[in-house]
DNA sequence: GCAAAAGTGTTTAATATACACCCATGA
DNA sequence: TCATGGGTGTATATTAAACACTTTTGC
């Protein structure tokens, strides 16, 4: 890895100026019908006005993981229980006006039921957008969230994305709703119950949910 | 993004302490029967005597993914023609004994047929090892290759992945054997005939390859 | 009793797997 | 002529997709 300099003192002299290294955090929730993602307005220039995804930059003593983690926590107030994965990382030279900035990417999954939806703090609004009717990006941002998506439909099927959207126990109506939401597309209702019962990755529990009509049983993830 | 810094110099006020921002590339190839790839033996401490992952740090005006590309041309010849596609970025502020290193891994996959092994430059030893007989490696980087198998394995469906590593034309042995060193386990030549040819992802040729037998008919990328 | 969501099976199509022998060539 | 890799087909199992009516509850 280290072919050209003996140590990274070296190394600074050969990159002048400052490259900094962010961790952007997409952050998904299922809300009804509908796939949401978290972005916050910039009050700034550049790109002052426009929605971007929330990030930070990297601290001397974390890594690009822990970032992410602490960017979430700070905007969703979501602490434990959420799915965080890394979708890929931005170096374009030109892609922040300001300076070099590189971003790793993450794209966490949040259980819209343990939102606090945080008050806007120090002039920065924070507000969820569905995924198909995204405002004005700024930077790159739109291109990254088209590939978080990428990754996130893709993902679905891995147990791990509808269970961190969704509380402890859940209906089968609910864990199609947020195949729904994510695909973009309905499903079969007695296809999806196969199929997700034959996979084993569920399994009934003795509750049931109640409400207007007819009640439903509730599942949990095994 | 950019929350807490109103531009970079107040970023760098907190991020004391040197960032090096690097691309390792694991370049794949197929040679024989074998997966290979291509390790330098590290000539200093840390890790002195260990073989690594090739790599190098991020110049001011270039993307990571131009990082990758200029490395692998040093380090094997090839120039255009190969796969590269961006696999992680590992940034535990403790992989790198010397100090802060955050590296984004790539994978290359090149035509073993085009190979001009690069001679031992400056000392560094560089050499193909195939992946089930790795030797002691530094760093992380036992971990990075475990992921870009995964990652190589994952992507053989996309037709692109056997195209890099095969020559303008094949026979449909080659392309199995492709299949079957990246998959480390043999696939039946009917049905992997029967299903390259459904799904189109080849055509035939008029040409044949001989040899010491029955001559194969020539196949190529569609 | 009626509106609304829950729950339930069967038929058909598509896809994947297992499996063995003859063919064409160079040496 | 023989050793070697090239080339071929069928039967079975598994998986995916299409599709409509009855049940249970709250109001």
């Amino acid at each position: 890895m280290t072919k050209q300099y003996k140590d990274l003192t070296s190394y600074t002299e050969v990159h002048q100026g400052v490259v900094a290294l962010a961790a952007d955090v997409v952050t998904f929730t299922v809300l009804g019908e509908s796939l949401q993602v978290l972005l916050i307005e910039r009050g700034s220039q550049p790109f002052k006005g426009r929605w971007a995804i929330p990030g930070g930059f990297l601290r001397k003593i974390e890594s690009l993981e822990d970032t992410a983690r602490r960017e979430l926590r700070e905007e969703t107030g979501v602490g434990e229980g959420f799915l965080m994965t890394q979708i890929g990382t931005w170096s374009d030279p030109k892609r922040d006006p300001r300076g070099r900035v590189v971003t790793t990417v993450f794209a966490a999954l949040v259980d819209s039921s343990e939102l606090k939806p945080k008050a806007d703090t120090d002039a920065a609004k924070v507000a969820w957008f569905p995924m198909d009717e995204l405002p004005q990006l700024a930077f790159d941002h739109k291109d990254i969230l088209s590939r978080a998506l990428t990754w996130l439909r893709r993902a679905l099927y891995d147990t791990r994305v509808a269970d961190a959207l969704l509380g402890e126990t859940f209906t089968l109506s609910e864990l199609r709703g947020v195949h729904e939401a994510i695909l973009g597309e309905p499903i079969d209702k007695r296809n999806f119950r196969k199929r997700v019962l034959a996979s084993g990755m569920v399994k009934e529990t003795k509750g049931y949910r109640t409400g207007a009509h007819r009640p439903a049983q509730l599942y949990k993830f095994s």
